[in-house]
RNA sequence: GGCCCCGUAGCUCAGCUGGAUAGAGCAACCGCCUCCUAAGCGGUAGGUCACAGAUUCGAAUUCUGUCGGGGCCGCCA
């Protein structure tokens, strides 16, 4: 990247200043370079001076007076000024930018990707719904969440596994059982009461309908609690497969799905409960079993076996962090409601106490969405069964309009997701914006084609007529893609790279405005092609790692 | 009572881990298609970054406190 390249540079800078005496300090601190607010600072600045100032016992400006007198032959710099307090801006040749445009065209779809995960084993778990009823929007968010938080990951060079676990024990499955059971039997024509802890859903209707037509009456003669086992496994699993159709239609997949009773089943809910035992982690109190969760900063201990000697779904989730570890992953990524924040804390005791760096484990909380029509609350009640559910938005509004609103906002931030204003096909509508950007390339792309204008290939081109302001403002935040993809991915904020493309997608709509592309001049024809092919490949990167499609036509 | 998130333009939100004159979209107003897609562009207006202290060359950003909004505190999942 261009900033390590003039941190190299700097460092060189430094250690000359060393060597010459001009400066005495001899300890290099932390290179900081930034991109200035004001593009009269230049591309980039650096406040090294002025953290030096303390130590070097001299004013930053006499220190900057050094470093510029020791950068003066670099040859990719064309202005290096002292500025303000002790701010050193540099600015660099149209040359260097130019040689952006080469790189991305060079690199193609691979723009963007670096190593900096140095191959890091991750796992991202996200959604993660228990299989009892539809995904609804919440899911929704964090299923794109996870996903996009996933992509941005893998091309920042992290090994990076999408994992979703489904909740098939415990008692939510026998509810789901028996609300099966009860609605198959006024199926069958026997009057029932309904209880309010049942889920309420039709779906719940329907499922049972289906049974009720292909195997008649034959759950009816069975024990009602072996009728309730059977009803919530077939139903589970009809729902599973319902949500991960949803889920594909929505663009997400897994690289695999993990039963929370495979761990009963092995063995390892017991055998997590013996290890913390062999630790010293857990007492018993009150004909329960209790983690000392408390000792490793919880408010109180909390329990994995309950009197009844049933376990908790703590003890479950204890199980399966112990077993992720176990199969070598380095950093585990939940993505959780924000209602589960409570348990964050009671996690990070469990990595704590079993020996592990809490920050092994990363939990993003995503925030409510509140789903809205032209404005107005849509009454979303999972109560009442009264809701809409994630595919119904999907068909509405379209993958890719629900993927990039959903991303439009920072996970930790409350969203309000309008039904109608995603559908409109207007300004109003971020995602279109981006969309057309690209169009946009294309079409001139095929209009050259029909000249006969042919994109120059990578170094081959003649960009010394690439020399407008927005020009050479476009090569710069093409540039900063791949740090934006970093940051993205370091700090689990996929909504960055959205707002990176609004920013793109802007500078280049007004360049298209003010400038045309095919023009007389061949040389300039051919340069700005390149320059807006270089845009065309970043947005589509850019999309594609978000899952939304780049189209050529709109 | 304890904990988490939030408080930035009329509205919805960014603000690159502490930088220079705080940004975008929408809404409002005024303009731009004989020219590569007007799902676009340009311009005007709009601010005590909730408040008070602290840290330092420098704070929307870090710390403490106060106020306000939302959420969570089960031997449910």
């Amino acid at each position: 990247m261009i900033k390590d390249r003039l941190r190299w540079q700097i460092a060189d800078a430094l250690q000359t200043c060393f060597k010459n005496k001009t400066l005495h300090s001899c300890t290099v601190p932390e290179i900081q370079i930034e991109v200035p607010g004001n593009p009269e600072h230049g591309d980039f600045a650096s406040n090294l001076a002025m953290t030096m100032a303390r130590a070097e016992r001299k004013s930053p400006r006499q220190i900057a007076e050094a470093l510029v007198t020791a950068l003066d032959d670099c040859d990719f710099l064309s202005k290096v000024e002292i500025a303000g307090p002790g701010f050193i801006n540099f600015t660099l040749t149209a040359a260097v930018w130019h040689q952006v445009l080469d790189e991305i065209t060079a690199k193609g779809e691979k723009y963007g990707f670096s190593q900096i995960g140095q191959g890091r084993k991750v796992q991202v778990e996200f959604v993660s719904a228990n299989p009892t009823g539809p995904l609804h929007i919440g899911h929704g968010r964090g299923a794109v969440t996870g996903d996009a938080v996933a992509a941005v990951m893998q091309a920042a060079g992290y090994d990076v596994q999408r994992e979703y676990y489904i909740n098939d024990a415990g008692n939510q499955m026998r509810t789901l059982g028996l609300s099966l059971l009860l609605r198959y039997r006024e199926m069958c024509g026997q009057p029932v009461a309904f209880p309010e802890d049942c889920y309420q859903g039709d779906y719940i209707i329907s499922l049972a309908k289906e049974v009720h037509e292909a195997e008649g009456t034959r759950y009816m003669g069975l024990e009602e609690d072996a009728a309730i086992k059977i009803l919530g496994q077939l139903g589970s699993d009809r729902i599973l497969v319902g949500i991960r159709e949803d889920l594909k239609a929505f663009g997400i997949t897994f690289d695999q799905w993990f039963s929370e009773q495979g761990l009963f089943d092995r063995g390892e809910v017991a055998a997590g409960l013996e290890l913390l035992a062999e630790k010293g982690l857990t007492y018993d109190k009150d004909g329960a079993t209790w983690f000392r969760t408390t000792d490793f900063g919880d408010d109180k201990d909390r329990v994995l076996v309950r009197s009844n000697g049933d376990t908790t779904y703590f003890a479950s989730d204890v199980a399966y962090h112990l077993e992720k570890f176990g199969r070598g992953l380095e950093t585990l990524i939940d993505v959780w409601g924000a209602d589960h924040h409570g348990y964050v804390q009671r996690m990070k005791a469990v990595i704590k106490g079993i020996g592990r760096n809490p920050d092994d484990l990363q939990v993003i909380l995503v925030q409510l969405v509140s789903l809205l029509r032209e404005g107005e609350p849509v009454a979303m009640s999972t109560r009442s069964g009264e809701f809409i559910t994630l595919r119904e938005v999907i068909d509405e509004v379209g993958k890719d309009a629900s993927r990039f609103l959903f991303l439009l906002r920072r996970a930790d931030s409350p969203l309000d997701f309008d039904l109608e204003l995603a559908k409109r096909q207007s300004n109003d509508n971020p995602v279109y914006y981006v969309q057309y950007a690209h169009a946009r390339v294309c079409s001139i792309n095929r209009n050259a084609l029909e000249q006969g204008v042919v994109l120059p290939k990578p170094d081959a081109a003649d960009l010394s007529c690439l020399i407008l302001p927005e020009e050479l403002s476009l090569a710069k935040q093409l540039a900063r893609y791949p740090e934006t993809i970093v940051g993205a991915a370091q700090n689990h904020e996929p909504h960055r790279v959205v707002y990176y493309l609004q920013e793109l997608a802007s500078q280049f709509h007004s360049y298209y405005n003010r400038q045309r592309v095919l023009e007389d001049d061949s040389a300039t024809t051919q340069a700005r092609l390149y320059l807006v092919n270089g845009i065309r490949i970043v947005l589509a990167n850019a999309l594609n790692l978000l899952g939304v499609d780049a189209p050529e036509r709109m």
